[in-house]
DNA sequence: TTTACTGCAAAATTTTTGCATTAAC
DNA sequence: GTTAATGCAAAAATTTTGCAGTAAA
């Protein structure tokens, strides 16, 4: 899989004339590797680590581009961080976030689809994309 | 309903010992009349017109005091504004945006909620609120 | 009077861009 | 050699705060 994105990547960048760089690659491994909603900021932190050279706008940009070539998809969780998460091809999940520890669990259901497939087309709409998002206490929290 | 939520907001006002200005009341007008879905920026603009004194920092203060009173909420489309739409007591409702034009429509599913609850269950969660978005094109753009 | 609110401007955040230099092709 | 990418710093865009003056209770 995380063989598939990379070779994703590298064809989209291949296919779109642009460039293979060591900051490319050094970013794709950090977000491959990372837990599955990074920001910018955390990514940035992350690599900073190890490269410090690397600066925050590479990372922006980069994350971008992956957004861009379909490996990543953008996501908002309203805290004021964009967040980054990996896509895998052909799937889709959604969200469950636990208001009090933070964690993130995914999850999909297909009968969940298969209705807003039927609302959208009652509204003569066409779905491209959506998000669901849970909001709750998890059951750590709540012991 | 409008009147409701002007009581309800008094109400809140009343029980939290702040106070009821005249600010708050023309904010509170321009928002219950407004479209459902108004950023900060575009109540701010919106009232400018006629109270050309009225401050951005206030309509920010306000649109959060509103939101903890229950009279309203912050939703993020992910177009990096903040928005406010209403909420009626007890009512909940989805979104359909049209990536097009930029039109919301809203809905319930009963049932769509039933299998949220289901699937929050199944992993030891208590939902607190959802968010749910179907982003795609409308009937009217496909033309 | 006392306490909270307003309006302004300034600070903090976060996202985005310009541009000279560097690296990939 | 060309063209695109990088890194820095600076600009935009948004959200948030401080504070002196103002208005509500």
């Amino acid at each position: 899989m995380k063989r598939t994105k990379k070779k994703a990547f590298r064809e989209f960048i291949a296919q779109k004339g642009l460039k293979s760089t060591r900051q490319r690659d050094i970013i794709l491994d950090a977000f491959l590797s990372s837990d599955r909603h990074m920001s910018i900021e955390e990514l940035y932190l992350k690599l900073r680590a190890k490269h410090p050279n690397i600066g925050y706008a590479t990372v922006y940009r980069t994350l971008k581009l992956f957004a861009e070539s379909g490996i990543a998809r953008e996501i908002q969780f309203g805290d004021g961080q964009t967040r980054y998460e990996h896509v895998a091809e052909g799937e889709h999940h959604d969200h469950l976030v636990c208001t009090h520890c933070g964690t993130i669990i995914e999850f999909e259901n297909e009968t969940i689809e298969k209705l807003q497939d039927e609302v959208a087309q009652s509204h003569d709409f066409i779905i491209e994309t959506h998000k669901l998002e849970l909001y709750g206490i998890c059951g750590k929290c709540r012991k």
